[in-house]
DNA sequence: GAAAATATGTCAACAAAGCTGACATATTCG
DNA sequence: CGAATATGTCAGCTTTGTTGACATATTTTC
């Protein structure tokens, strides 16, 4: 049953133009960026969930993998959620093989992630696929516009 | 009680060295673009968290707000998501005033959607900052670096 | 004109991944 | 020793996604 909601014909409160770049905003490149990281993250995604895990995994084992060693804490703060979202997906992790925690060494109340040759694995499987992509998009770039790109996606970060 | 996983010191399947850019990985840009999103929508998430609506609902307003007139079906394909899904916060948004939907004039059983001054206000209210985040990020660079960032996006993105 | 296909809506149940609040333990720091 | 810190954990809730099934109105096809 389409909806009662749906009018005959535009109201007086219903816009019928497009918002384009009106009103001084870059509307294109935030609809690109949406579109960007909406495949982006498509290709590991599906391979994911064959082995069960989803997006919050993917980034706790990239992380672990390009800085191991790295405590809990540094990881909220990358990641930027809360110690029981980032504790679920962690544990599986660790149940499963990916990571190991390691007493720190100076501080023993730290627990320090590594991963393992598993965990590592998992993490190339998925990095390649996005690697992929970037490669492709990046082809006829010039090493200084390549650059560029890193240039404007590290501006586009807050700081700190 | 810091978990009892923990190990003493690294044992053998513990990998201590950082993954870096061996294995010809771009792991620099992906994880690049990680933080450029994460920053990018944090903006305005906080902005909706105040009126109790969530990142799916500004998708939705940001494609109507673009493309007015856009069917559900259109939105659903650019969204990437089932109608099930959309039907939740579309409905919340027609409900509240930011949505308009009229019957199609050529075919009845499209609902065509647009937005109204409300959702037209909202949009750009949620578009600011983003923008704004852009510009601070593409200060400096000539518009035909600016061009390469628009490029680089698009050529991430799945045909189609 | 009847049948099939299409566009949309809706119900129900479920899953992933985020959140808050409260509290526990081990360790380090002052 | 007491306070602060790093981490873990329990419980409950929210948002946003999923699948499967089915209903309705309309258009298209034979």
């Amino acid at each position: 049953m389409p909806s009662e909601r749906a009018q005959k014909s535009p109201d007086a409160d219903t816009i019928t133009g497009p918002m384009a770049e009106i009103d001084d905003i870059d509307f294109d490149i935030i609809e690109q960026l949406f579109f960007a990281y909406r495949d982006f993250t498509s290709d590991p995604d599906a391979i994911l969930s064959k082995s069960g895990f989803g997006r919050a995994h993917h980034r706790v084992v990239h992380f672990v993998n390009r800085r191991p060693g790295m405590t809990v804490a540094d990881l909220l703060d990358t990641l930027k959620i809360t110690k029981q979202s980032l504790a679920r997906v962690l544990k599986q992790l660790i149940d499963s093989g990916f990571i190991n925690q390691v007493e720190g060494v100076r501080d023993r109340r730290q627990r320090r992630l590594y991963p393992t040759r598993k965990g590592r694995e998992l993490a190339l499987e998925l990095a390649r696929p996005q690697s992929r992509r970037i490669t492709k998009a990046l082809r006829g770039f010039a090493p200084e516009e390549q650059k560029l790109i890193d240039k404007f996606l590290r501006a586009m970060v807050d700081p700190q």
